[in-house]
DNA sequence: GTGCAACGATCTGTATACAGAGAGCGGGAC
DNA sequence: GTCCCGCTCTCTGTATACAGATCGTTGCAC
């Protein structure tokens, strides 16, 4: 289920797909150091396919490399998801921007019938994986309006690297019943967008935004001091 | 990215930083197949590192892959640089934005001083690449006010990728004697930066990159009108 | 002259080998 | 018990070898 898409034969393509889906969720914890014998014989390739793929994840910012040392996980800190929702705060408000001037209406028909395709399993999911991809999904179709890829190639680059505490986020929303107050946020946005309301638009994607930041912001301080504080309840 | 320094002994780092300089000022023609043997040759090394560095310039959008092919110098197109364009009309104005709120008075006043300095340089100068460096220095020291390193990175990847559009736009803006235009631009900026005023400074760095937008386009599609119909009024 | 097909040279994709650097560990001094 | 030194073993960085794919070219049919 997880290992179609890429062509068939194709073993870079294919350990850089695997290995940006392991970077994204943080299954190499943060700062670790990746050992590529190991995970050139997990993945079933060699190491010369695999550092290929590994420089192209340390280029996205997936992983960093120190030279003689090799590859690590990237760190994670309440500073750097700050820096990053700020960064899609500004790339996805300009992007609404540039599809309330230009998108067609038929093209903003699809995503409010996306919005109301998916409310029903978004208010009822269950699962968080499925919660994830409604809410990345909504706001990478809000952003394609706009009909530029750059903006598409650095959004899908932010995604990837807060998909973690992304999820994290919204597990949280989910046991406090706020899911629904993300949809409505979404509506909102989505409803300016059709009256071509570029002030409320930007506006409410701005608010939805910053406030996610600071939850996930919170959310991975509060991860900080559990790891850096308590040396009593481990093990 | 502007790379971490190349410390002497680092052949990744080597290979990387020359071809990204020599993609960025397209040493290699657009869609050009670069053949891996000649260029490690060329580069004294061999095609391991080489195709490493090449990953990294992939996944920066400096060059193209195809499987079982290899790799592509990207294209060029008007369309291309008008949405790189307008992805660094983006990120600037938000950094513009989070500089207003929150750089220090220190900071501001640095920037000024540079803009000072090089005021006469600006002016005077004949050398392309000078004139080049002077104004890509000040648009990073402008961005990097808002203290975000996602914001330095995805203008320093930009700036690449537009470089050679740039270097013409600029040279042409010189031969017309429009180079004070371009530096009142700056100031405009920078003084409703000190006064912190949000609306008068984004709407300036706004104009002002839309302007570059739109003469940098308009060169590359003069090109491609003489690339495709070199032959004057043929057939 | 044009289109197609098969051949050959070239190039890419990956595995492997090997040298040198780095990290971890044990032992010794204090 | 703690710190430091040196050793060893592992891992990284790069070159090279080789299999398979690709592209250009030549020759043939029409």
């Amino acid at each position: 289920m997880t290992e179609a898409l890429p062509t068939p034969e194709d073993t870079v393509a294919r350990l850089y797909a695997e290995l940006r889906r392991m970077a994204a969720g943080f299954e190499f914890r943060p700062s670790e150091r990746l050992n590529e014998s190991r995970l050139a014989l997990r993945l079933g390739a060699s190491r010369t396919p695999l550092r290929e793929a590994l420089n192209r994840l340390v280029a996205e910012g997936f992983l960093d490399f120190r030279s003689g040392q090799g590859f690590f996980c990237r760190a994670l800190s309440p500073e750097g998801i700050f820096h990053l929702y700020e960064a899609r705060a500004a790339i996805e408000c300009a992007a609404l921007g540039t599809a309330i001037d230009q998108a067609e209406e038929a093209a903003i028909a699809d995503l409010a019938a996306y919005l109301d395709r998916t409310e029903g399993a978004y208010i009822r999911s269950t699962d968080p994986v499925e919660l994830l991809e409604m809410d990345e999904s909504f706001h990478v179709r809000l952003c394609a309006l706009a009909g530029n890829p750059e903006f598409d190639g650095i959004l899908a680059n932010i995604n990837g690297r807060i998909r973690y505490v992304r999820s994290i986020d919204l597990k949280q929303m989910r046991a406090s019943g706020a899911v629904g107050e993300r949809l409505s946020a979404h509506r909102r946005v989505l409803q300016a967008l059709v009256a071509r309301d570029r002030a409320a638009a930007t506006g409410a994607l701005r608010a939805h935004i910053e406030k996610r930041r600071d939850q996930a912001t919170e959310a991975v301080r509060l991860a900080f001091a559990d790891i850096y504080a308590p040396k009593g309840e481990l093990e």
